[in-house]
DNA sequence: TAAATAAAGGTCAGGAAAAATCAAAAGGTT
DNA sequence: AACCTTTTGATTTTTCCTGACCTTTATTTA
């Protein structure tokens, strides 16, 4: 079952996944209450799910007739690679965080499906954990550096 | 009757084989309760007897809704790849060595060349440096970790 | 129209729930 | 005794959830 995170999470992807603009338009205090937490529980769900680099752009309107709007973006081009190489080094990254990275680069077809399981292989816990001080952040190079080989690859250097 | 982890290590692997997709999901401090002994017991079981070597991952998460997931990774053993495996884990590997592993395995056609050259950026001490500590360890782990994937792989699993 | 009020959403710190770590103590073997 | 394995407990880290307070935007009203 899981915790009501995640269970906020399967909603609004499923909700998502109905769409099929990739937009869903909601209304935080509705949402909070449709499963009896507070507001800002939505927030919280949104900061670890629905983060850049798992794809997600959310955007939000305060006042009356607000709004949040969570696009499911797509990894256009090389443009917005470089962009995501430029971000992720130096910075910390979780394994559940990366994993999505991973899946999401699978889905655009950027890797293979079997490039992912290696990939997500190497930036496992257990893998990094040895030196135990931040593997977040090397998970962050790591991500990087593979981006920029997918980058030199498709200009075939 | 053995000691208390080797009673632990049977429950585990009792519900491992009852559960038929090979994962067991469960809660650490339960575990520890319904076996009368401190929470870290179960940590110890699980370092010791449920490691890649022996064919099992193991995956966790804290917190509210915390859990430990315990795969039966099934392997038929005795390759090459697997020996390598047991090698590599938790030895120092240096750049250039690690290094002619991924282009033999290239060679050998274990990795398509786009693959090799994904690991090697990885691998690379420029990415693996940050925290200087030691990296040639890491790296094992690292060629470890990919190894066991393409052995997984070839199994189908 | 300017000020007040209402209606959203955002931030942040703190507490609680889990698991991880590490070193010391306790038991067994040889 | 020396060594290895097991067991324990104290402390740390991660994740989740809540509530108090803040900011922004829209609407109403003097």
């Amino acid at each position: 079952m899981g915790t009501l995170a995640d269970e906020i999470e399967r909603y609004i992807k499923k909700i998502l996944e109905a769409s099929h603009d990739g937009i869903v338009e909601l209304q935080r205090n509705e949402l909070a209450l449709q499963f009896s937490c507070v507001p800002s529980q939505i927030n919280y769900v949104l900061s670890t799910r629905f983060t850049t680099e798992q794809g997600y752009i959310v955007e939000s309107r305060r006042g009356g007739g607000g709004y949040v709007r969570i696009v499911k973006a797509y990894v256009a081009d090389d443009s917005e690679l470089s962009h995501l190489i430029r971000q992720l080094k130096g910075k910390k990254v979780n394994q559940y965080a990366a994993e999505g990275l991973i899946e999401r680069l699978v889905e655009e077809d950027f890797l293979t499906k079997r490039e992912g399981l290696l990939i997500k292989a190497i930036i496992n816990n257990e893998v990094l954990d040895n030196q135990k001080k931040d593997h977040n952040i090397l998970r962050g190079n790591i991500l990087s550096a593979i981006l920029f080989t997918l980058l030199k690859e498709e200009f075939g250097a």
